[in-house]
DNA sequence: CGCTTTTGACCTGCGC
DNA sequence: GCGCAGGTCAAAAGCG
């Protein structure tokens, strides 16, 4: 039973940067009920309040400034102004004054024009006397100023409500084609592999898709790595993603069914600055999201995401980086979970308390407490980030990423279920890995030639399903993302399907017999991501870039070879060869909740490790979430 | 009807 | 002492 209160402060003190993120959220077609936990009961509700003693704002130029800063507050939870964003209600939108009561907007200003002129008229028969006129019309005039405020408020709404369903079309185009694309990559996953069944398989799921979307265009832009799909795409085709050049959508879809835009599922706490986080990524004030680059910014958020993800290009990027991206990289460890579960996040059963809004900060501050025995004194802070879903079915719903905050607080008067074991161990894990000198950054094991990747360390630390866990370098930050919404497989290394299967490596012991194919695969499907970050972390740790770029660089094509690369890689560094013994004795031990320490151990033998010189009981406790409980 | 979530109010700690 | 921010409570509302 570690406890863990004060590891769970990471953030807040001795300079470690790792948030640890979990996200309860369902992936893809989780219940959009769920999401009020984000914004509250408020239906489709867009509450405006004319500014005290202000002039109507008319279209002059500082109302687009307005307009803008409006745009950034969407979500920020402030209670003058606060919205539900669901697109199945946006037709319908309600907008409550406070002079006004309720006036149902169904995107026509003319139900709001009548009810403001009746007003008016109303206002106009309170005059009874002489006397009274002079103040009569003095309200008059007042009112009619305020409705005038109201009616540019209510003007506003309408276009912001326009653009939103733009922003909806554009999202449900990038679903539509991020599904598309993953099929065809799966179909040449399938045909790399020389898995026949596979690809009837995958043939007859592109038939499927191809039919209820006819028109999907072959090409998605690498930004769905952050969907954990980074392996998949770069063991795509170059056709397939090269062709998801900047700009290839510069003007919105009209149809929803057609789908030329960016989609970007995972926007937690997305840099400002890049742009592509489109009308729904709301950061931290000052996160670079001022300036010109605002209002480019909001012209493409009609388009949702325009393909403003830099470009991988390690020279030109590391060129331009703007200096402050560098301070602002993290390392988050991020957990996905399905939110319809009735276990979120982390295995336990957490009942939510309270919500705050943090100052300075768009997202608000969820308190739970676990709710799995009575009595249970351990609390967590969640930090709640917005982006949106396309859910399966052609439904909307919001994705509501939840950072743990690293705060998990109190021990557990109850047994954690194996799933909150091994995951507690294996997020922090992953946090630790993140944080290790060895490991310059989850997207910094890159060559010069472009080789190796994140993907590397998110195979390592679960083996048992290549789609489980992913590792971002497009975020300002690398985040680590175990995805949970599978369910949880038995750990089962992935044999070589060659027919002559790689040599093995000379340290690999029984425990990691079946790894080398993981190593291979991640090496080889991310021959072309993570570029960005390349330069500077490998600068930074030439150290790390020694161990893992030097053996990539000789990388030839062969499966062989990259296990080779990828077996120095891993015995070349102990403190990766740590915490990768960790992580999968983490996993293996999940089952029971004793022998994490056993199992650490042999793997740490199996890798010729020395324990005394590991990380790896730190390591489990430096990401800031309970382990051992 | 009971459980969960929301949300405003209240409490507490901390910095100035 | 005051203000601010974080944390918690509890009534109200939502939901199945």
């Amino acid at each position: 039973m570690d406890k863990k209160d004060g590891g769970g402060n990471s953030r807040r003190g001795g300079g470690v940067s790792v948030d640890t993120v979990v996200e309860p959220v369902g992936f893809l077609g989780f219940k959009p009920d769920v999401l009020n936990s984000f914004l509250g009961s408020s239906r489709a509700s867009f509450k405006t309040e004319p500014s005290a003693g202000s002039s109507p704002p008319a279209s002059s130029g500082d109302d687009d400034e307005r307009q803008r800063v409006d745009e950034m507050d969407f979500f920020s939870g402030e209670k003058k102004r606060k919205a539900e964003f669901s697109p199945s209600r946006a037709e319908n939108v309600e907008l409550k004054a406070p002079s006004t009561g309720t006036v149902k907007e169904d995107l026509s200003v003319e139900p709001i024009n009548t009810r403001l002129h009746l007003l008016t008229a109303n206002t106009g028969s309170d005059q009874s006397t002489l006397d009274d006129s002079m103040s009569a019309n003095e309200d008059e005039k007042e009112d009619k100023s305020e409705l005038a405020a109201m009616q540019a408020a209510l003007a506003r709404m309408k276009e912001e409500n326009l653009r939103l369903r733009g922003t909806l079309n554009n999202v449900s185009a990038g679903y539509n084609a991020l599904q598309m694309h993953l099929i065809q990559l799966m179909q040449q996953r399938s045909q790399i592999n020389g898995n026949a069944d596979n690809h009837e398989g995958v043939d007859e799921k592109i038939e499927n898709i191809k039919k209820h979307h006819s028109s999907v265009p072959s090409i998605v832009p690498r930004q769905f790595m952050d969907l954990g799909l980074a392996s998949v795409a770069d063991e795509a085709s170059n056709s397939s993603t090269e062709e998801g050049s900047p700009g290839r959508c510069d003007s919105p879809p009209s149809n929803a069914d057609v789908a030329s835009t960016d989609y970007r599922l995972q926007m937690t706490g997305v840099k400002a600055g890049d742009g592509d986080a489109a009308a729904f990524d709301h950061d931290k004030p000052g996160d670079a999201d001022d300036g010109g680059e605002d209002s480019t910014g909001r012209e493409e958020s009609h388009g949702w995401a325009s393909n403003k993800v830099p470009k991988i290009n390690p020279t030109a990027t590391a060129a331009s980086e703007p200096p402050q991206e560098a301070i602002m990289r993290k390392a988050r460890v991020s957990v996905r979970a399905r939110s319809e579960a009735p276990m979120i996040t982390d295995g336990c059963q957490w009942r939510k308390y309270g919500q705050k809004m943090a100052k300075g900060n768009p997202c608000p501050r969820a308190y739970y407490r676990c709710t799995m025995a009575a009595g249970c004194p351990v609390r967590k802070q969640v930090r709640i980030f917005l982006s949106l879903n396309y859910a399966r079915f052609r439904r909307w719903s919001l994705l509501i990423p939840v950072d743990l905050d690293n705060h998990v607080r109190g021990d557990h008067n109850h047994p954690l279920p194996p799933a909150a074991m091994a995951m507690a161990s294996t997020t922090s894990a992953a946090a630790s890995m993140l944080l290790s000198g060895s490991m310059p950054s989850a997207d910094g094991m890159v060559s010069s030639n472009g080789v190796m990747s994140s993907n590397f360390l998110a195979r390592t630390l679960l083996p048992c399903s290549s789609s489980m866990a992913t590792i971002s370098a497009s975020a300002p930050f690398p985040t680590v993302t175990l995805d949970l919404t599978h369910p949880p497989a038995p750990l089962q290394f992935q044999r070589p399907q060659q027919q002559q299967p790689p040599p093995q490596p000379p340290v690999m012991a029984a425990p990691l017999a079946g790894m080398p194919q993981i190593f291979g695969q991640a090496l080889y499907s991310q021959s072309k991501f993570s570029g960005s970050q390349m330069s500077k972390d490998t600068a930074e740790q030439p150290h790390f870039a020694h161990s893992m770029a030097a053996p990539v660089q000789q990388l030839p094509p062969s499966l062989a070879d990259t296990v080779s690369a990828a077996t120095v890689a891993i015995t070349s560094d102990p403190n990766f060869k740590a915490v990768l013994a960790a992580a999968i004795s983490s996993i293996i031990g999940g089952a029971g909740n004793q022998g994490n320490s056993a199992n650490t151990l042999n793997i740490l033998n199996a890798l010729n490790l020395n324990p005394a010189t590991t990380v790896t009981s730190n390591a489990c406790e430096g990401g800031g979430k309970k382990h051992g409980v």
